[in-house]
DNA sequence: GATTCGTGATAGTGTTACTATTTTATAAAG
DNA sequence: CTTTATAAAATAGTAACACTATCACGAATC
């Protein structure tokens, strides 16, 4: 059995559908290695346009500039946690239960999905973590968020939120505690790498503490009143 | 009575002091004012030597590039808001207590200090909310942080995990919970006013209302055996 | 057979991020 | 005082960046 797996994107987040076509998937993909590798302050089209081995003049066919492209990539990664949540807690009725799967998504490192060939999962969740706070966190923002650009984000965090409402319907907090533990599942895994003093996971050898860490935060929180 | 407040910086994080001479405050009050009115990825040294009356030249003496002095103004900020924890909990014996003022610091909107007339705290508490986190989310950190770059933010860090540990002595998290403590009060103020549907403050006309969800939230893992 | 479409190639513009050189002001030494 | 050292400022220049525009080509479509 062979299941195309295609997630479907914004309208206003490119200029041609980079998933309709051979050079637009290209593209995709060696924007993905090489903001992984060079991050997105040194990351120029002209050096994209090099290592896909096409031109400066047809990435801009495809999208207006590298922010737009940062936040392509940004929602698709949303897009596609989103889609995992929803497979990996369909038919578990515990909410407390599905609370610790999706933890576990947001916190554990990723494996590839093989279903699309064109994206490598692992280095864009490594984006995500290393800059998925700059597709938001700029003077566009307001306008970026009127044209839909981070609905994939906005959906997934109220679903989590959703979910906090199942353990306890009185919970005050929903959005702002899903959006919390969202960030800092990213956070405290970047600054376990670089910047271990700000965490107390330095000699974590993998990320199951920040798991905990976070699991004790949530449920903490959530039994109260 | 007049008091002098000095803030002694890391001397990696310019090339001439700016604090020492008038044209180097007069380029510390303009970068505050141009970067919280354009961002940090709009701001230019060009830009900013107009606004100051003075030349791109004259600025290169001073810091290396934009984002040495981005580096300057956070760790400014955290050294100022380290030393305002330190007045405002002094002879406070109550580790709560503590914890209840400190987050109100984090949370709350800034009234200027008028001891330091070059630089405008309550613009320079924005660009932190702002564009804070692009100081170490970047390629160099690593690097920027051999030179103790960062070391007023995990000073700070550190000083509010030690609160937790009176608070808790058995508390597992007290760094994670810091940096997570302070990238929220900042995160969830950004959020609020502008992608407000990922916290529950939409119709807040203040900060209370994150000063409460951050109280509960630190205060119940504190509570844990 | 004409038209459209995606891509490539080339060129050009204004801005950004610096560096290098020269000029000017300032202060110490003779 | 004048000369000399030196630090700051002004001027100029460069390579890279972030685009925009034009034209040409081949493949698919009508």
């Amino acid at each position: 059995m062979e299941v195309q797996l295609h997630i479907k994107m914004n309208e206003n987040l490119y200029l041609r559908n980079p998933q309709a076509t051979e050079l637009g998937k290209t593209i995709l993909q060696h924007s993905i290695i090489l903001v992984h590798k060079i991050g997105i302050e040194d990351f120029t089209f002209k050096k994209l346009a090099d290592a896909a081995d096409t031109t400066e003049a047809s990435i801009y066919r495809y999208f207006e500039n590298k922010h737009k492209l940062l936040i392509y990539l940004t929602a698709w990664y949303w897009n596609w946690l989103h889609y995992r949540i929803n497979f990996v807690t369909n038919n578990i009725a515990d909410p407390q239960k599905k609370l610790r799967l999706i933890v576990n998504l947001l916190a554990a490192p990723v494996q590839d999905d093989e279903a699309i060939s064109y994206i490598n999962e692992s280095l864009l969740h490594q984006i995500v973590v290393e800059q998925g706070l700059k597709a938001y966190l700029t003077k566009q923002v307001t306008e970026d968020n009127k044209q839909q650009l981070f609905k994939p984000y906005k959906d997934l965090c109220g679903r989590i939120g959703n979910i906090f409402l199942e353990c306890n319907p009185n919970y005050k907090y929903p959005r702002s505690l899903a959006s919390t533990l969202i960030e800092m599942a990213h956070l405290q895994s970047f600054f376990k790498d670089n910047l271990p003093s700000l965490t107390d996971f330095a000699n974590s050898k993998n990320e199951s503490d920040i798991v905990a860490f976070l699991e004790e935060l949530v449920f903490c929180s959530l039994r109260k009143k």
